[in-house]
DNA sequence: TCACCGCTTTGACATGGATCAAGGCGGTGC
DNA sequence: GCACCGCCTTGATCCATGTCAAAGCGGTGA
């Protein structure tokens, strides 16, 4: 999302940083003073209620931005999923820089409008959409994911992660996923490697009819 | 969110625009040629399923944005809720603006963030709270919403609107609502009115314990 | 005044998904 | 090879919320 050009600029207003994999290095409601990009690995972001509910609310990855959605303290938590690099840049050092290349309030506009995207259709999902309706929609969501749009597709998080993603719990995805193999809409390859056999279905399934 | 200064320059390059009472004058999957500022009115932002599900993401008022949440296409509905005015800029009119007043993307990015972090307390709600705990979230919202901090709220919307907004069905919405009446966290005063008389235990259910 | 209409409430019942509780299964270390 | 451990699956049951149906109830117009 950033180029190599820009990139070799804006270092010089940043910090790079690494973090360990599990590590929680953005709490939710921490004031909000600094703003980062994704270099490397995989980072997932959640909110979490005092009693241990989870809703993750989207991933980034490389070349991502992350802290956006941020007012005075974050809106949300962000985990490493493995090893993770990242670019640091202070808030006030982001407006400096916002000055300087104004480029880079469009790259940021651009991002916070393609997340508002997700976003809205996140809403929908968790609010009306059923089980199968969602795994169905996951589904296709990695399916697209992908460059050349393989229909062998390799989840990126366990039964956990998804139950957290798409508001359901690990039983439930797990029944649903076996239930969606006996309709041969997918077939269950390995635990992490799911194909599908059925995508028009799958399609009109995660639409909702 | 626009001050009246500002405002009469951006008049320049858009058109103002009147819009009927309940029209539906954005279509989700629609070139998203425009972008709007609500100037008096207020507007519902939703999404639909082909079966009639319906998800609301949002409300506009006066001084909002909308279209931030668009790529090529719309990625959501927008219906006026009364008589509506809006200023109306072509995208590449808006790319002019952008060049001509950076503030103007300076704005949109504040707009966006709070947008944003709107969003994720919403997957939240919608993903992973009952309905006691919805309910108590937007009777909270309302209330934040006021300058004053009034304990009487005036409901902005029909139950059907409220259960859109929530994720949940009318039924529940008006069950659930008794039942807090029935607990003395809230009195309803009229259909369309609610007089919160325990705040602190409201918030506490609102975030989950 | 009364009938009608849309919205809301209430009740009875159905059900999708959660919860609780065993197993199964694959990987790792001894 | 075997025991252990974390994750996943499967089964039984429960329950919050949805669905279906029937009254209220307030506003409007004849």
């Amino acid at each position: 999302m950033i180029d190599p050009d820009d990139m070799s600029r804006l270092a010089q207003y940043s910090h790079r940083l690494a973090v360990m994999a599990g590590k929680t290095f953005i709490q939710e409601g921490e004031p909000a003073n600094d703003f980062f990009i994704v270099t490397s690995g995989h980072v997932k972001i959640f909110a979490l209620m005092p009693d241990g509910r989870r809703q993750i609310t989207g991933f980034a990855q490389s070349g991502d931005f992350l802290g956006l959605a941020s007012g005075a303290t974050y809106g949300f938590s962000a985990e490493a999923l493995g090893p993770l690099a990242l670019c640091r840049f202070s808030r006030t050092g982001l407006n400096i820089l916002k000055r300087e290349f104004p480029d880079i309030e469009h790259r940021l506009m651009e991002e916070a409008s393609r997340e508002l995207v997700q976003a809205q259709k996140r809403m929908l999902l968790l609010g009306r959409k059923t089980a199968r309706e969602r795994l169905a929609s996951f589904l296709l969501e990695q399916h697209h994911r992908s460059p050349t749009r393989e229909i062998v597709i390799n989840l990126p998080m366990s039964r956990t992660g998804i139950a957290d993603y798409l508001g359901l719990t690990i039983e439930t995805v797990s029944r649903t996923l076996n239930a969606l193999q006996r309709e041969k809409l997918i077939a269950i390859t390995q635990v992490t490697q799911i194909t599908l056999l059925n995508l028009p279905a799958l399609e009109t399934l995660a639409r909702g009819g």
